[in-house]
DNA sequence: CACTCCCGCCAATTA
DNA sequence: TAATTGGCGGGAGTG
């Protein structure tokens, strides 16, 4: 394209008088004089008037060219029928005919003719898209602007977004240079993983704490070879700039650029709709955005969109809803950035444990869940996801004081997850209605109580059975395997299938494949308690649990990942599955703070984030429900091991896996998926919990429901060295079981080599799996290597104890019982959370216990995964 | 009427 | 202080 109409637009002679053809300069120094030059001179500013007649003249001033029809239609066209043929054809131009044109130039030029994205093509083809690297071109906006017939004011924006993109950088007043498309790739690749990280976390909240600058600033470093490029990512830093400085920065359209980018580099779809895009944008907090503030927006996004179409990165696209088609826009760019920039940030080698994945999942998941409490979110936001920014500051802060902020933080999580339901909505219809695919959230509403969806991943990444319980009204997860057949009430226990064993609290899946589950809280109570939470908490938990696993695994392998680590490899693939798969629902939202996440938190001295939020949820929910928070903990633990304990009679046999219907019907078990890691992820497990409270699942606004799942993340490792204990569900203050009552805790022991990847795996929520889950696998809690304690035997302890030390990352209620460290005497969250914050927030590496452990479990892990990991239940009741 | 998005006022920044 | 940038939103063109 460029080329052909490069070769047109050299011809060109420069405007009239204009001394120098300044684009054409090379180097950028040249003329030093950035002079402001031309400006006036050839445009005689004569007639004020109408904006059209200075257009005329300019455009016939500008070049005989401009006059000639045939460049006229070259350059309209194209812009213009761009929707029919994405791929000009410059032949289609040359043949459109004259005839036209007489009437066209007379008549004043439509308004198609001045649009922006028109102007932009006009402008690129004035550039190379991979100039010499040798030769600068330098960009005179007066004199583009009087070449192109247009007032500066257009020129700019142009600019900005190229500049956005790093096609054109500012060096002088008036004066840009061009770099052309050389470092785009980077560049967007550099986008995706900003995307991820914001988006993912939804936060990059600002706060300047230095960790956060540190950990930008290195993360850019790495990742960024160049000084020249980068200066558009850093829009997220901005956040903790002044607010002075924000005010205009912050809105800049190149912001707005960027991240508009990024929404596509982070949407699985690569469609990213117009008004989802401007809520995202629109910073705002609040739900309901201002309606004016929304339209300038829009109208923005339509002026970058325009640009970006010329640069053929989007095309514009409508998607359909049942209210009709929105505008939309598809990425239609390059997906796949292997380029460059792809040394990932992994850390350390421990940090690749970190599951990207998992984290981001447990964030979502988290996020959903607690509806309620900001600083549950918070908490497991800082927990699940490594956020730099949200983890130092919470870490700086400990809970309360900085509620503020923390506010912010929660509103603009809870905006974002509403967007981000909205659009996975958008995208689950849009997916629908494009691709047979049933997506996952489609479901929507679920009957009150089952409200989970087990979400496969997208098959490329993971062997995924998909489950799909039609008994809980989940909407299965199509997402990309073949789509088991729902099993009614019945139970299957077929291999690679999920299901819900019917009766029993259990899900049971092939051990190889990944599921994402996602489940309604169990406790209403939530949802009551945070009124304003409630429903933008459901709203985020649709979209965080829209987010693919793919996407987080992705994530996890890129950043957490050190290059070494196995996962590495996959890396790629990942990546490219879940860049690939459009026809996905989209995850807007990828959670992405790999580095530390996992170790940090596992952290055995600092309070995890995680631990943090355990309490805190916890207290929420003994508010509700009983008060005793400390002792809850370990009651809950115990509670639910009672139960399981309790109903494992009643479960099949540990063979089989069945999800029982009923479960959806009992609103209080919960029930938890367990995903096997897979390569990528081999260090995590993530646990969901299965069973929502129906209330949990509010479909209120949207038509999809909300989901919040409960979620304990998990190093596989870890859970392979330890015992886990499935949590009780604290859940309802209905749930039969009371506090005092715990009677067996029923710990799971995955351990690697028991859980093979053919093993299925049990969830448990409240019902214990005591049962041997596989016949096969010895119930070793731990494994002789791992200097890991298993608690099994002190299930109930164990259970405050491992939380926090845990490198779980506990989205909910749940309790997940881990132990790495030997550490004898369980802490109790309490007597944690003081100190941790800082241990956590340290660099992987800085830590030490949880690093040699996590080395070692990831060693295991690896060696285990491909073993296999089995999970063994024991019976064993703690004290 | 809903989309698009051009246009240019005028404030924030720069030089 | 003047010029450059660029946010912003009215409102016109399109379909």
């Amino acid at each position: 394209e460029n080329i052909f109409d490069r070769s047109r637009m050299a011809p060109k002679t420069p405007i009239k008088n204009e001394p120098i053809d300044l684009s054409k300069q090379k180097g950028c120094t040249p003329e030093r004089n950035p002079i402001t030059p031309v400006k006036i001179i050839d445009r005689p500013q004569p007639d004020p008037w109408t904006p059209t007649a200075n257009l005329k003249m300019l455009v016939s001033a500008a070049s005989p060219d401009m006059r000639d029809r045939e460049k006229k239609k070259e350059l309209f066209r194209p812009i213009e029928n761009s929707e029919q043929s994405d791929t000009p054809d410059s032949l289609q131009y040359d043949i459109i005919d004259d005839t036209t044109v007489d009437e066209f130039e007379k008549q004043r030029p439509s308004r198609k003719q001045k649009s922006l994205g028109l102007l932009c093509q006009k402008f690129l083809a004035r550039y190379p898209n991979y100039p010499l690297s040798t030769e600068k071109t330098t960009i005179s906006l007066d004199e583009v602007a009087s070449v192109l017939g247009v007032e500066r004011r257009r020129i700019y924006d142009i600019v900005n977004v190229l500049e956005s993109l790093h096609l054109v950088s500012r060096v002088a007043k008036n004066q840009y240079c061009w770099h052309g498309r050389h470092n785009l790739s980077q560049t967007l690749k550099m986008l995706q993983e900003a995307g991820e990280l914001q988006y993912g976390e939804l936060m990059t909240f600002q706060h300047k704490e230095q960790d956060l600058e540190y950990k930008f600033g290195e993360r850019k470093k790495e990742t960024i070879p160049h000084s020249q490029d980068r200066p558009l990512l850093d829009f997220s830093e901005p956040d903790c700039s002044s607010a002075s400085a924000n005010s205009r920065k912050d809105k800049s359209l190149r912001i707005m650029s960027q991240k508009f980018v990024m929404l596509f580099l982070v949407s699985k779809t690569k469609i990213v709709t117009l008004d989802i895009a401007a809520k995202i944008l629109i910073e705002e907090t609040q739900d309901t955005v201002d309606h004016s503030k929304f339209k300038t927006k829009v109208r923005r996004l339509y002026d970058i969109a325009n640009v970006l179409t010329s640069l053929g990165l989007i095309k514009k696209v409508h998607v359909t809803e049942e209210r009709g088609r929105k505008p939309a826009f598809k990425w239609i760019g390059p997906v796949e950035f292997s380029g460059k920039t792809d040394e990932l940030r992994g850390h350390s080698p421990t940090s690749d444990s970190l599951p990207g994945t998992e984290r981001g999942d447990c964030t979502q998941y988290q996020i959903c869940a607690t509806g309620k409490q900001r600083f549950t979110r918070h908490a497991s936001f800082n927990g699940a996801q490594p956020c730099e920014g949200t983890r130092r500051k919470v870490s700086s802060e400990p809970n309360s004081p900085h509620q503020e902020r923390q506010d912010e933080y929660c509103s603009k999580m809870i905006n974002l997850a509403a967007v981000c339901r909205q659009k996975i909505e958008e995208d689950t219809r849009w997916v629908a209605r494009n691709s047979s695919i049933t997506s996952p959230f489609s479901l929507l509403p679920v009957p009150g109580d089952s409200d989970f969806c087990v979400n496969p991943l997208p098959q490329a990444v993971f062997p995924v059975v998909q489950a799909e319980v039609p008994s809980l009204s989940l909407p299965i997860g199509i997402s990309s395997q073949a789509p088991y057949p729902s099993m009614p009430a019945a139970s299957k226990t077929e291999n690679g299938k999920a299901t819900l064993v019917p009766n029993q609290p259990f899900l049971c899946f092939p051990s190889s494949s990944l599921f994402m589950l996602y489940g309604g809280l169990q406790e209403n109570n939530l949802s009551e308690t945070l009124p304003t939470a409630g429903d933008k908490g459901n709203g985020n938990a649709e979209a965080q649990a829209a987010i693919p696993p793919a996407l987080c695994q992705k994530r996890s392998s890129h950043k957490c990942t050190s290059p070494s680590s196995p996962a590495d490899d996959e890396e790629p693939a990942l990546k490219k599955q879940t860049m690939e798969q459009s026809d996905l629902p989209l995850s807007l939202v990828v959670p992405k703070k790999p580095f530390e996440s996992p170790k940090a938190e596992s952290t055995p001295g600092s309070g995890c984030p995680s631990a943090v939020h355990l309490e805190t949820y916890r207290l929420d929910l003994a508010s509700r429900a009983a008060p005793e928070a400390a002792s809850k903990e370990s009651s809950d633990c115990q509670e639910q091991e009672k139960r399981s304990q309790n109903t494992d009679p009643d479960e099949p046999p540990p063979g089989n896996e069945h999800i029982s219907k009923e479960n959806a019907n009992q609103p209080f078990q919960p029930q938890y998926l367990y995903v096997q890691p897979t390569t990528g992820l081999s260090n995590f497990n993530f646990l969901f919990s299965a069973n929502q409270a129906p209330g949990a699942i509010s479909l209120a606004s949207n038509q999809l429901p909300s989901l919040s799942v409960p979620c304990v993340m998990v190093p596989s490792a870890a859970l392979a060295s330890f015992p886990l204990v499935c949590s009780p569900s604290f859940t309802s203050p209905l749930s039969p079981v009371p506090d005092g009552s715990f009677s067996a805790a029923a710990s799971v022991n995955f351990s690697m080599s028991s859980m093979a990847s053919t093993t299925p795996v049990f969830i448990s929520s409240t019902a214990m799996v005591t049962p041997k889950v596989s016949p096969a696998p010895s119930v070793d809690l731990q494994q002789p290597a791992h200097p890991a304690l298993h608690l099994s035997p002190v299930l109930t302890r164990s259970c405050s104890a491992v939380k926090l030390d845990s490198p779980v990352c506990v989205g909910h209620p749940v309790t997940l019982l881990k132990l790495q460290q030997p550490s004898s005497t369980p802490l109790t969250p309490k007597s944690i959370r003081p100190a941790h914050h800082e241990a956590f927030f340290k660099t992987p590496g800085s830590l030490g216990d949880p690093v040699a452990w996590k080395k070692n479990e990831g060693n295991q892990t690896r060696n285990a995964s491909s073993v296999q990991r089995r999970l063994e239940i024991s019976g064993t009741s703690p004290d």
